[in-house]
DNA sequence: TTGTATGCGTTATCAG
DNA sequence: CTGATAACGCATACAA
């Protein structure tokens, strides 16, 4: 029923493992021969079976995609299908192939990348999170399974390939944008504390108002998850302070969307009242009102350097550890003005 | 190095097909030796090899997912994150693992397709768009490839399993809601009209216009890519008609954000000048200002659905054609005004 | 340059 | 209830 290699083969009078070499494009087939079979192929529409191919040359040509657990909403964040974007073009460029691992519960997405792995469905994986103390990753170092990690891991990091921005310097830069235009009163607002992005924008930040001589208050830190109940209050508190922010430096773009909205319940303008600078400049960036005013971390690349990292990986197992920086820029939009 | 079957043979002092057996759990093998079997998995680590299984059970328990091209931005919209989990939830539960297939260009997604199912990478795939004329979907059928669409297939619908909503209705639900609020010029703004769901709304818009004894204008149609150039004038013209409409059906959550902004632009408010009704109440409909009123269509529904069914038809191949509707519901939030 | 033989880790078909 | 043994479709070391 289906057509094998032993079938072009035979009706190109090669054996079989001619008709291998000539899948691989083998150096050593002669060009007259390999324009036998490859008629051959073409005549009997063979198509080469990659399961049987995985089982004997031990290596899939598949990498996995490991996503936060979906049980926070993160994944309807536009960050995803861009990062995904990256990895699916490198990926097709090097001929993979992408599967991936979606999880409700942090232990669940553990024990599926595990059978995944252990299974030999993948040759790696690309994990698009990089959370604290991960049993994952931890995991994975242990097995010497080949995988990258895009963001910054929290722990052994000289020891994990990864895929991140200068998240300090992108902190300090959004926070330097709304000193250099006047203001003094600038308020963080980061998503979950665990995710290291978090962290090193709220670094970068800090520094800015330092280098700059302003007062760091830590009633202008807030790590508000939008999606969760409470959110908003912790957004209300902050701007109900006796001296409320001028400017807001925020995590991602989603979020800046849920505070453009508690704002204007309270009655605040943008930019009139405050300033926003936020991260991702996705397309939220663009729709909102006003449009907002982002730091562009290239997301795509982000996706497309993890998985040729990854990929080299896979096919030299002695490449080195690396550090790659993506490069960002301020993306000047509607949502700043001058104090 | 890896352990196998073979292994935990030995350890347990059985033969191999007896380890194969006890991995399928087989009726016929005693409790006792079962026991023992596990017991010599457990303590060699043993992990099976699903690539090996695939090849001697010609299922690979994998089913693809094939994402409409990327060279729009349609993958921004949270409509897919929520139809993945969707499909991921139902996977699992049958410990099917997920692929996936982007591509930029029609023709891209076609080639990676064939050779997903081809090359027996995976057992079937789902559909998550439907459009005109679909190559993909002619060879799918052709060669009897099992898969499922989500939305109403263009041609052959009866001889293809897919997961829809009732979209004519939920057109004429929308629309009704801004009739029943007093509106009598209300407009209809669609995505690619490529797309089935596009033009089903469009048409329960219509009916509804007609029950109520409203006239139909074309000029109130309109299909605007936001996302691309143009979208905005569209928008632009459709609201400075001589008779502008006051109630807007809008195609879904992603694009009514879009016109949010254009329409802010121009200086008019929502719901107080213009009403609005979109679709897919997602994310985005609950975060924008004015929060939507959006016709609920049960994303992630679409999705389980989808997987369960296609899962059924592959290990069935006489499973039946299936045609499932998923029911719809309009959730009020604020973005609609009487008249 | 090409062919032969063997193995990859399982499942499945026979026996027993 | 359990054990040999032959596929599954391809890659590769070794021959020729």
């Amino acid at each position: 029923m289906t057509v094998t290699i032993k079938d072009v083969a035979k009706r190109a009078n090669v054996a079989p493992s001619t008709v291998s070499r000539v899948i691989a494009d083998s150096p050593r087939i002669s060009e007259k021969t390999k324009q036998r079979v490859r008629e051959a192929m073409k005549e009997l529409g063979y198509h080469p079976n990659f399961i049987a191919r995985s089982l004997a040359s031990q290596m899939t040509q598949v990498i996995g995609i490991v996503m936060p657990s979906s049980a926070d909403q993160a994944l309807q964040n536009p960050f995803f299908p861009e990062v995904i974007r990256g990895i699916s073009k490198a990926a097709h460029e090097k001929r993979y192939a992408l599967q991936m691992s979606i999880g409700e519960k942090e232990n669940d997405i553990y024990e599926r990348v595990v059978e995944m792995l252990q299974g030999r469905r993948v040759d790696g994986v690309i994990l698009l999170y990089s959370r604290q103390n991960d049993k994952l990753m931890k995991y994975l170092l242990k097995h010497g399974f080949p995988f990258v990690v895009i963001g910054k891991p929290h722990q052994k990091a000289e020891q994990v390939t990864h895929v991140d921005n200068d998240n300090v310097q992108a902190g300090k830069d959004a926070a330097n944008w709304l000193i250099a235009r006047g203001h003094e009163r600038i308020a963080f607002v980061g998503g979950n504390p665990q995710y290291l992005v978090t962290v090193d924008r709220q670094t970068g930040y800090a520094a800015a108002l330092q280098e700059a001589g302003l007062p760091y208050r830590p009633e202008y830190v807030v790590h508000a998850e939008f999606l969760q109940e409470g959110g908003q209050e912790a957004m209300k508190e902050l701007l109900s302070l006796p001296e409320p922010p001028t400017g807001l430096v925020v995590a991602d773009d989603l979020m800046a969307l849920g505070i453009l909205k508690t704002l204007d319940e309270m009655g605040l303008g943008v930019p009139e009242d405050v300033s926003i600078v936020s991260f991702n400049n996705t397309l939220l960036a663009e729709m909102s009102r006003p449009p907002l005013t982002s730091v562009d971390i290239g997301i795509f690349q982000l996706g497309y350097e993890a998985a040729k990292s990854l990929i080299e990986k896979i096919t030299n197992l002695n490449e080195p550890i690396k550090r790659i920086i993506i490069p960002h820029r301020l993306v000047e939009r509607g949502s700043c003005a001058r104090r």
